[in-house]
DNA sequence: TGTTAGCACTCGCATTCGCCGAGTGCTAAC
DNA sequence: GTTAGCACTCGGCGAATGCGAGTGCTAACA
C-alpha cells in the first residue's frame, strides 16, 4: 500500500506528464503548489515508486514517467472525476438536444464531437443490428435474373443484399416470396432468425412454394446479414499525429492501418461489457495497441447493451477528462437511443 | 522545342528520379546505358532544361530533380506507354473476372487492388445515384409518427431515409401514398425527378390524397437524396506515409486530414470530365495537393459517365505505370458496369 | 563547332567534440 | 524523518570538421 504522500506525488506526476508529455523531475515537483516537500525527499519517494514498478525512468538523468502500471493505479486510486467544464458540456449538450432522426446520424455526430473535444481519436460502433426486429421483408427484380432484398428492422435500419434468381421468376412469384417471409418474420427479433427461424421458414417454403430454390435463396441471403455489424465510425484519426509520441511516421502507419478499414477499427474497442473500461497499453489485446489507452464505455436500449463509444489515444491521456466525457456520452446515447428504439 | 537528346536526359531524369527518390547528377545519368554522353555534356544539357524551367535543383551542389513543368513535358510527350507486366495484369483480371452481383462491391475491390497494385492512395466515386432510374418505393412505419422511405433504383442503389409524419396515419393511408408514388415515378431518372417531377407528383397528391402533408413529407425527403453522392471509396490512405516527401507528420496531417472525410475526399478528383486526366501538384484545385500528383479517370454507362477513379501520390509518381493500370481499370468498369446497369 | 577531360569550388550531411543543464543518488547534518 | 550539499550521469545542442557528390568553367581535342 502507498502512503498517502506517495499517492500525492504519483498524482502529481501523471497530471504533469499529460499536460507536458515531458518527464517530470523532483524539482519541478517541489514547485507544486500541494508538495511542500523539498527535491531530495521527492527523490526518495520517486525512487521507492520506481521500485513498486508505478513509475519509468527514460534514461538515468531524466525525470520519471508514470509506468502502465502507474497509469493503472491512478486511475483505479488517484483520479479524481473532475467536473465537465462549462464549455464542453455547452458542447455535448448541443448534440444530443437536437432531436435527429436516423440513428446513424447522431451516431455520426457523437463521433465527430467527441473527437473535437478529446484531441483524441474516437470510434463509435453503430447500434449492433440484431437490436432490431424485422419489420418488413421486400423483394424488388431489376434486370432479369437479379432482385434487391430488402430488410427493414424497427431500429430503422435498411439492409439490402443482391439475389441472383432463375430468370423466369415472375412478378407473382415475388409476391409470393416476399408474402410469406412477413408473415413468417415479422416482428422477428434479428437475433433469433438464424437459429429459430431458418429451418420453419424454409420447410415452409418447399412445402408452399414452387420456387423453392429461389425463395431460399433470399432467405441464405437475409440470413448472411452479420447482425454484429452495425457500422464503425472512426473519427479525428489525424489526431493522433499531433501527439509527441506520434510523430514518427513508421510508429503511426500501423495504427492508421489499423483505423483504415472497418473490421479491424471495430476491434479496437473491447467486446461489448457493459460499464466503462479502460485498456492501458499492453492490457489491450490488439498489439498495434500496446503503446495505447482505449477508453471505452457502452450504450444501452433496454438496459441491453447495443453499441460501444471508445477514445482511444496515447497512454499518456487525460484520463480524469476523457473518462468523465464518455460516461456523459454513454448516459446520452443510452437515452436518445432508448428514445428512438425502445419497446417499439 | 527540345533537341531529342534533350528529351532523352529529361525522360532518363524523371525516370531516375521517380525510382529513386534522390536528385539525379550528371555523373550516374553518363552510365545510363541508353545515354553515350560524358557527364561534362550531360551538365550543359541539364543547364539549359533548367533554365526552360523543366528542371530544378534543390539546392547548389546537388542533382537536378523534375520541375512540375518538367513532369508536364514528360507526361505530354515523352512518356511510353509501357505495356502492364504480367503479374499486375492478372491480379487486375482477377478482379474484374469475377462476377460480382454488388455495384458497391465492385468499386470496394476496384480502390484495394488499386492501391495494391500502386502504392499510392485511391480514391474511387461510386456511381452516381441519379444514373439510375427509380424502380420502387416503400414505406414502412416504424413507432408512431416515424417512417422509413426507402427508394430502390435499377442500378440496384437503396436509399433510405426516416420520415416524420402526423402520429395518426394508417397502413392505409400509407399504402395509398406508396401506391401513388410508385405509379407517378417508376422508370422516372432520379436526375430528372426534382425538376421534372416534384411539381406534378405534389399536385397529384394534393387532388387526390387527404394525407396531404404527410405525403408532402415523404415527397420532399425523397428528393432531397443528393443525386452527386454515389458513394466515395477511399483505399491505401496509409501508403502516402511510406513515401519519403511525406515523412514529415505536419506535412501528411492536412493530407489525410483531407482523405478522412468522404466529402473532402471526393474534391480530390477532377469534376466527372471524361477521359484521363493528369494534375500535376499546383494544377490541382484543392490546395492541400500543390505537392501532389492526381491521375484519374472516369468510368460509364452508355457512355455517360457516372463515375471515376483516381490516384493520388506524390508529383514524383510512376506517371506511365498508373496511366496505364487506370486506363484499364476505367476500361474494366465502364465494361462491367454497362453490363449490370445498362438499358435495365 | 560540338564534345570531353580536368579542376576548383560549393554545399549538404554525417560525425565528432565539448559544453551545458536538468536530474539523480548518496551522504551527512539537522 | 527531512533536508542541504555534492559529485556524477547523460541527453541535447551547437560549432567544427571532413567527406563526397555534384556543379560550372575553361581549355584541349576531334
Amino acid at each position: 500500500m502507498l502512503t498517502s504522500r506517495q499517492k500525492l506525488i504519483l498524482s502529481a506526476i501523471v497530471e504533469d506528464y499529460v499536460r507536458s508529455a515531458e518527464p517530470v523531475g523532483s524539482r519541478a515537483l517541489s514547485k507544486h503548489n500541494e508538495i511542500h516537500l523539498s527535491a531530495a525527499t521527492i527523490r526518495n519517494e520517486m525512487a521507492d515508486l520506481e521500485e513498486m514498478g508505478l513509475l519509468d525512468q527514460p534514461h538515468m538523468s531524466a525525470g520519471r514517467i508514470p509506468s502502465q502500471k502507474g497509469y493503472r493505479f491512478y486511475v483505479d486510486n488517484l483520479m479524481m472525476r473532475a467536473e465537465i467544464d462549462a464549455e464542453t458540456l455547452a458542447a455535448l449538450r448541443e448534440v444530443f438536444v437536437q432531436r435527429m432522426t436516423e440513428v446513424e446520424r447522431i451516431i455520426q455526430q457523437t463521433s465527430i464531437v467527441l473527437s473535437q473535444l478529446t484531441q483524441y481519436t474516437t470510434i463509435v460502433k453503430g447500434p449492433r443490428l440484431d437490436a432490431g426486429r424485422i419489420k418488413r421483408v421486400e423483394l424488388v427484380p431489376l434486370v432479369r435474373g437479379t432482385v434487391v432484398a430488402i430488410l427493414v428492422t424497427d431500429t430503422g435500419h435498411v439492409v439490402s443484399r443482391q439475389v441472383l434468381m432463375s430468370e423466369d421468376v415472375t412478378p407473382d412469384d415475388l409476391a409470393q416470396i416476399v408474402n410469406l417471409l412477413n408473415t413468417k418474420l415479422r416482428e422477428v427479433p434479428l437475433s433469433r432468425m438464424r437459429s429459430h427461424f431458418y429451418q420453419e421458414v424454409s420447410e415452409e417454403m418447399a412445402r408452399t412454394l414452387e420456387r423453392y430454390e429461389d425463395a431460399l435463396a433470399v432467405l441464405d441471403e437475409l440470413c448472411a446479414v452479420d447482425p454484429e455489424s452495425g457500422r464503425v465510425y472512426v473519427g479525428g484519426t489525424t489526431n493522433i499525429l499531433a501527439q509527441p509520441e506520434f510523430r514518427d511516421v513508421d510508429k503511426v502507419r500501423p495504427l492508421l492501418a489499423l483505423l483504415e478499414r472497418e473490421e479491424t477499427a471495430g476491434q479496437v474497442l473491447p467486446k461489448h461489457q457493459p460499464g466503462l473500461q479502460v485498456r492501458i497499453g499492453r492490457e489491450n489485446e490488439v498489439p498495434m495497441l500496446q503503446e495505447c489507452t482505449v477508453i471505452a464505455a457502452t450504450y444501452a436500449v433496454d438496459g441491453v447493451p447495443v453499441g460501444s463509444v471508445g477514445v482511444l489515444g496515447p497512454t499518456r491521456m487525460n484520463y480524469a477528462r476523457v473518462v468523465r466525457i464518455l460516461d456523459y456520452v454513454s448516459n446520452a446515447l443510452t437515452r436518445v437511443m432508448t428514445e428512438r428504439l425502445s419497446g417499439a
